[in-house]
DNA sequence: CAGATTTCTTAACCAAGTCAATTCACAGAC
DNA sequence: GTCTGTGAATTGACTTGGTTAAGAAATCTG
């Protein structure tokens, strides 16, 4: 059951992927920065213009992957089953992430993926892509919880999303971190869960419940 | 007591005030992409490598003003005093900042400084260098806070350092709104210290004491 | 003032991204 | 199957941010 598009459609959809593959091919290769979108453009036999038509950026070949995880967050907290709290799908929803070895928690010790990985976090023009798609997520996760959270205060919303955001990259960077040391993803996997319940309890509890301080 | 530097250090001092206040002159009458920057070293009376010897990208004549806040929240919690939570250090802190009504808060109404804060914040490319800024102000309050904090989980201080900064990114926020919204700083006080001391409640006791959930 | 050094300018260059005009290829009607 | 209109691709030129090399100018040391 194919969707219903016409040659032009499916066209368009392989030359996109064909850029996209292309130019995440020669980036693994040589260096984001080794590689120029007109290098990118000829193999790809594709113009240059026509390259831009696809991807406004060059930043945007690579990132565009995680143009999806924009709205996740928001949309777990939307529809999350009743009678769950937000803080809790949320929670929930991250443990699963780990469970599925999803990349996006950092737990994941594929060979293509640790590349993909690398090659991001190791050039600043792709984290700062990567950080406007958090403040996005963020801005939408915060839209969500303004009808979940039973609050007086709007701006609570607002600061849990920030939080739930941050938390939520700080334990991708710190699985990534122990993958990248050279351990496998179901070694981590304990620790990972952890670390998640740590960091979710410090969002209930906050401080209070999580550490004394000197 | 003049700080000991001959001409040269003088003039160099001179030539970069000279160069960043004529691109924010330039760029608050004619917005951040309408002046290039041979526009402005032509202006400034320099060359278009001497610009970029001092400012590194275009970006940076106007952010460059933000790069002393990257240390600030770490040296608060390094060098409080003793006896006092790094917690409590760092809402004092904020505290401090609104009742100086530092621009940083947000709460500021002076007529350039929110000229300012609207060029920063309705051109993307600065929002992205800012945010780069605040990366690593967190980074910077992980490490104070490792040695702040008697966790046995080293985590605790990045989940903590991610949360303060994101806590305090998010009050500014709040206050620049309500400003911009035509009040003034005076009027808005009350209301962003009480927001203060929620949010800090927040990160204290979580969302245990903060919100009851649907 | 003379010599060493740092800084500035000039001019050319590279790469990202845009634009206008033309050409190409698919879609639908006959 | 051919014609025709439309969306997409190509070409080539252009703008702008940012870099580099060589030489000229200004500052510091003596």
């Amino acid at each position: 059951m194919n969707a219903p598009m016409g040659l032009r459609e499916r066209k368009k959809q392989r030359t996109r992927e064909t850029i996209s593959d292309t130019a995440i091919t020669l980036f693994l290769e040589h260096g984001f920065d080794q590689v120029s979108v007109v290098d990118i453009a000829a193999v790809a036999e594709v113009s240059k213009p026509t390259l831009f038509k696809y991807f406004p950026t060059k930043e945007d070949l690579v990132v565009h992957r995680f143009a999806d995880h924009q709205t996740v967050s928001s949309t777990v907290v939307a529809e999350r089953p009743p009678g769950v709290s937000a803080i809790d799908a949320l929670h929930q929803h991250f443990l699963d992430g780990l469970a599925a070895r999803d990349p996006i928690t950092g737990l994941n010790d594929d060979e293509d993926v640790l590349a993909f990985h690398h090659l991001v976090y190791s050039t600043p023009s792709l984290v700062a892509r990567v950080s406007q798609y958090l403040a996005q997520a963020e801005e939408a996760l915060a839209q969500a919880l303004v009808d979940a959270l039973d609050s007086d205060r709007e701006i609570t919303a607002a600061l849990l999303a920030g939080q739930v955001i941050a938390t939520e990259r700080i334990l991708a960077s710190v699985n990534w971190q122990r993958i990248v040391a050279g351990r496998s993803a179901d070694e981590v996997y304990p620790e990972a869960v952890a670390d998640a319940d740590h960091a979710y309890a410090l969002l209930r509890q906050g401080l209070a419940g999580a550490a004394a301080q000197k």
